[in-house]
DNA sequence: ACCTGAACACCGTTCAAGT
DNA sequence: ACCTGAACACCGTTCAAGT
C-alpha cells in the first residue's frame, strides 16, 4: 500500500472533521470512533493519526467548527437590527442553534479538558469572541459612562454562563418542572430580569 | 465457582457504587470501567450485571448519591441562619460542593440521557428537591403576595440553571477571561443582580 | 442462588512493512 | 511521503458452566 494522491492533506482533514461532525450529530459523542470515521472516509484508522494527535484532538477541531458557526450565526442576528433588544435576539439565536443540533452542541457542554492538559489558546479565543458579542450588545443597553469595562465583562460572562446553563439543562431534559415554562420563556425571563437589575444598580450608582 | 456469602446484595451494591464514586473522583468518567470496578471490589465483571442493568445505570446511581449529598449540604446551610441573604448562602454552598470534587460534579453536567431513554423519575425528583430549596429561599426574598407560585418556580429554575452554567463553565476552565473575576464574584453578581431585577419588577407590578 | 471466566464484538493507538 | 493492517492492551456485556 502507499501514497494515494486522491486527496490533499487539507482536503482529507476536512473530510475527516466533517465525518466526525456527522457521526456526532446522529449518535452523539458515544457513537464516535476512529474506526467508524475511517470507514466513512474510506481510509484506514492509522491514517487519522497522521492528521490529528488523537481522537480528543479531532473532537476539539469539531468543537472549533461549531463555535465558529455559532459565531457567524450571532453575527447575522446582530446585523438584523429588528425592534427587539439586541441581547434578547442574541440569546434566542444562541438557544435555537443549541436546539437544532442538541447532540452537537452537547459537545461543548460535556467535553471537559482532556486529562491534565489546558484549554488550547485558539479554543479560548473562540469563547472570547462569543463573550465579546454579548459585551457589545450589553454596551448598547447600558450607557457606557455608567458601567466600566470590568463590570461589562463581568455581566457578559454571567449572561453567557446563564444561557449556557439553561441550554445545557434543557437539552438534557433536566429543566422540565411542573408548570412547564418553555426554555424560551426562561431565557427571556433571565435576560430581562438580569438586565433590569443591572439598570437599577447603574441608576443608583452602585457600580 | 459459586455463591459467596461474604456480602449481602445490598452491601455489594454499596461497595460497587462507592468504588465507582472513587474512580470517578480520581480519574473522571473516562477512567471508569466495569473491569476496574470489579477489580477493586474483588469480584468478576459479570457480577456487576447481577446488580445493575448496565454501566450507565450504575453511573446514574452515583449521580443520585451526589444529588442527595448536595441536598444534605444545602439543608445544613439553610439551617445556619447567618446574616447573609439565604439565596447567596445557597449559591455559595452549591459552588463550593462543585469545586471540592469537580470530576464527580462534572457527571451531572456532562451526563446526557443514555441513548433513547428518559430521565428516570427518581432522578427528576431529586432535581426537583434542589429547585424547591431555591424556591423556598426565593419566597423569603420576595413578599409572597407579590409573586405567584408560577413566577417563583420560573425564577427558581432560572437561578438554578444560571448557577449550573457558572459552575459548569468554571470547572471546565472556560470562564477565565481577561480581568479574571473569580467564579465566586460572578455567582454573587448573578444572584444579586437577578434578585434586584426581580424586586424591581414586583414593585412596579409587572408580575 | 450466586459467581466465574471465557467469549464476542468492539475500542484507541502504534508502527513495521509496503508502494 | 503517505498509507495500510496487524498487533497490543484495552473495552461492555452475555452466558454456559460450576458450586
Amino acid at each position: 500500500m502507499g501514497r494515494r494522491s486522491t486527496h490533499t492533506p487539507e482536503q482529507l482533514r476536512g473530510l475527516v472533521i466533517r465525518a466526525a461532525h456527522d457521526i456526532i450529530a446522529e449518535d452523539g459523542l458515544a457513537g464516535l470512533s476512529a474506526r467508524e470515521i475511517a470507514r466513512r472516509v474510506g481510509y484506514s484508522p492509522g491514517t487519522l493519526y497522521n492528521l490529528f494527535d488523537s481522537l480528543d484532538d479531532l473532537v476539539l477541531q469539531v468543537e472549533a467548527m461549531l463555535l465558529d458557526s455559532l459565531d457567524r450565526r450571532l453575527a447575522e442576528v446582530e446585523a438584523e437590527g429588528t425592534a427587539d433588544e439586541p441581547l434578547s435576539r442574541l440569546a434566542r439565536a444562541y438557544l435555537s442553534v443549541c436546539r437544532e443540533h442538541p447532540k452537537l452542541w452537547n459537545l461543548i457542554a460535556e467535553h471537559a479538558i482532556p486529562r491534565g492538559s489546558e484549554v488550547p489558546p485558539w479554543y479560548s479565543e473562540r469563547l472570547e469572541r462569543l463573550v465579546a458579542r454579548i459585551e457589545s450588545a450589553l454596551a448598547r443597553h447600558i450607557p457606557p459612562d455608567r458601567l466600566d469595562a470590568q463590570a461589562i465583562e463581568r455581566s457578559a460572562r454571567v449572561l453567557w454562563a446563564g444561557l449556557h446553563g439553561l441550554a445545557s439543562l434543557s437539552t438534557a431534559d433536566k429543566l422540565s418542572g411542573i408548570t412547564g415554562d418553555s426554555v424560551e420563556v426562561l431565557v427571556d425571563d433571565f435576560v430581562a430580569t438580569y438586565l433590569a437589575g443591572l439598570r437599577g444598580k447603574v441608576r443608583i450608582g452602585r457600580i
